[in-house]
RNA sequence: GGUCUCGUGGCCGAGUGGCUUAGGCACCGGUCUGCAAAACCGGUUACAGCGGUUCGAAUCCGCUCGAGACCUCCA
């Protein structure tokens, strides 16, 4: 099933503006670069968005049956953030604020990086490489864009010549900008500095004296420009053109428009066929954004500790709330919102355990072979997860129906709505059917309250019943009286 | 100021020419239950406004209003 619907797979391409029929270039390998996280600070839940999002891209690929070298960068150089040089880079800033060395600033964020990568089920990428163990690869690319002519020297510095770049590439076809349009464009033209061309760009930067991190270079102490560690890394591990590549909505330009533009002027080719761009996660309508301070911190919602947030969510629930959304929208992180989708979940996961232990008939009333397909084929269509959440549920619905001896279902067919909903909801989603008793003491307890009033219930002794239900409901454990059995939560 | 995107029912959010009642939650009705909750089934509510194209538009075009993103670090 899978091999004839792999071949179905569109995917929004942001340099063509449309969907396009996905083939790999190898065979039925894919490689996939995606812009990884400045490690000055904790992700906050919008970064998490993003590559929650690319997980999935990653996540159906492979059950596609596709062998994918996923390649995620860690930006751990700073860099200065205007031509003029006069803003400190953000991992020096960070390290001045804490006293940190720079290194010491990025592997503390970066430890707590990887472990919100497990919380929230992020498969790891291939390979997650660094920008300061690649910092001999990105002087090299430099070199071949100034033996090409399209970069030049001043003062130690390296900047890229869009001028020139411009009579044999075009520059802005990613995020269709015209050169000669944003002039007027550009709010700050007082940045230009050195630059020959208020739209070139810093390759390489020449060291300031407070610089934290120096490394050396045919040009001088400095350290490298913005946009080069991407075409080095992926260049590296990917070849210089690669299936796809992947980043935040926010990184169209100018970053993405200048990896290209590196990669053109040094190996003279464009370095992904595909690009894809991740929408932003909105608080109130507005960008979740650092500066705004509107951010969450994944681990603070998980452990309950925002302010706007009266509870904690699991990983699970942000997860399916995010794959409710298209990951090209913008979505609204709102407390209503998780809530539907915390109960939905529940829905979800209680429909799979039904359909694990289903009474099966002789033949099905219900079209499984057509519900399966409707996953593959939201799937398909540009990564539609809320889509396919739509199909899950419209299953969902089925599940109850059967159990409740309105539809039925064949051996074969529960096995494979089973097999094809588990793979979807876990491995696609990414989602976990963990059980919400964790606590091994209080499972036993549990079971012994909840014995004590079953044995009042037969008695009729709704007194001492009620007590137990509204003495639990106090510590916030709900008895649920379902047709055979008490369960609490 | 420039470029671009979006405006769907109480909330979140798919859909992009003709039955999608999308889906989740909420709400209402029912089943179940000692009661309540839970669970399940069923149901109501929409396409920012105005004009145009079309046999037919939420979907295409124009205008108005509103929101947002990018142009500076940003996932």
């Amino acid at each position: 099933m899978k091999e004839q619907k792999t071949k179905d797979l569109k995917i929004y391409n942001t340099l063509s503006g449309t969907k396009e029929y996905f083939t790999p270039i190898h065979d039925d390998h894919v490689g996939m670069y995606v812009c990884g996280p400045t490690l000055y600070s904790e992700p906050h839940m919008g970064n998490m968005r993003t590559f929650i999002n690319f997980d999935l891209v990653y996540r159906y690929l492979l059950h596609l049956g596709y062998k994918v070298k996923y390649v995620r960068n860690i930006t751990d150089a700073g860099h200065i953030t205007n031509s003029a040089g006069e803003q400190e880079d953000s991992i020096g800033e960070a390290a001045r604020l804490e006293q940190l060395q720079p290194l010491e600033i990025v592997y503390k964020y970066n430890v707590r990086f990887q472990n919100l990568q497990k919380t929230y089920n992020l498969l790891p990428p291939t390979i997650e490489p660094t920008a300061t163990g690649h910092i001999q690869e990105q002087i090299e690319i430099i070199e071949k864009i100034m033996e090409n002519g399209f970069a030049y020297e001043v003062n130690g510095s390296v900047y890229f010549d869009v001028q020139t770049y411009q009579k044999s590439f075009n520059y802005g076809s990613l995020s269709g900008r015209k050169v000669e349009e944003l002039e007027n464009e550009t709010r700050d033209l007082n940045a230009q500095g050195e630059k020959r061309f208020f739209a070139d760009f810093a390759l390489w930067k020449k060291a300031n004296d407070n610089d934290m991190q120096i490394w050396r270079s045919p040009w001088g102490d400095g350290n490298p420009g913005w946009h080069i560690e991407c075409t080095a890394m992926s260049t590296k591990y990917l070849g210089e053109t690669f299936d796809i590549h992947g980043g935040g909505l926010d990184l169209k330009f100018p970053h993405h428009e200048d990896e290209i533009a590196q990669s053109c002027g040094s190996s003279g080719k464009t370095p992904a066929k595909f690009w894809m761009h991740a929408n932003m996660l909105n608080v109130n309508g507005k960008k979740m954004s650092k500066s705004l301070g509107n951010f969450f911190l994944p681990q603070e919602i998980v452990e309950g500790s925002t302010a706007l947030f009266d509870k904690a969510y699991t990983p699970n629930v942000l997860r399916l709330f995010m794959m409710q959304a298209h990951y090209r929208s913008t979505l609204d992180l709102t407390q209503d919102a998780l809530n539907a989708s915390e109960k939905g979940l529940t829905r979800l996961t209680e429909a799979m355990e039904t359909l694990k232990n289903m009474a099966v008939s002789e033949k099905s009333s219900i079209d499984v072979i057509s519900l399966v397909n409707s996953f593959y084929d939201a799937m398909n269509d540009d990564f539609n997860a809320p889509i396919l959440v739509a199909k899950l549920f419209d299953a969902v619905k089925k599940i109850n129906l059967i159990r409740d001896g309105k539809d039925s279902i064949s051996k074969e067919d529960q096995k494979l709505l089973f097999t094809e909903m588990s793979g979807f909801i876990l491995d696609v989603l990414g989602l976990t059917f963990e059980s919400d008793h964790k606590d091994n003491r209080l499972n036993p307890v549990m079971e012994l309250v909840l014995e004590l009033r079953q044995q009042a219930r037969e008695k009729k002794d709704w007194t001492t019943s009620d007590l137990i239900r509204d003495g639990l409901k106090k510590s916030g454990i709900s008895v649920k009286d379902g047709k055979d059995k008490t369960s609490w939560q």
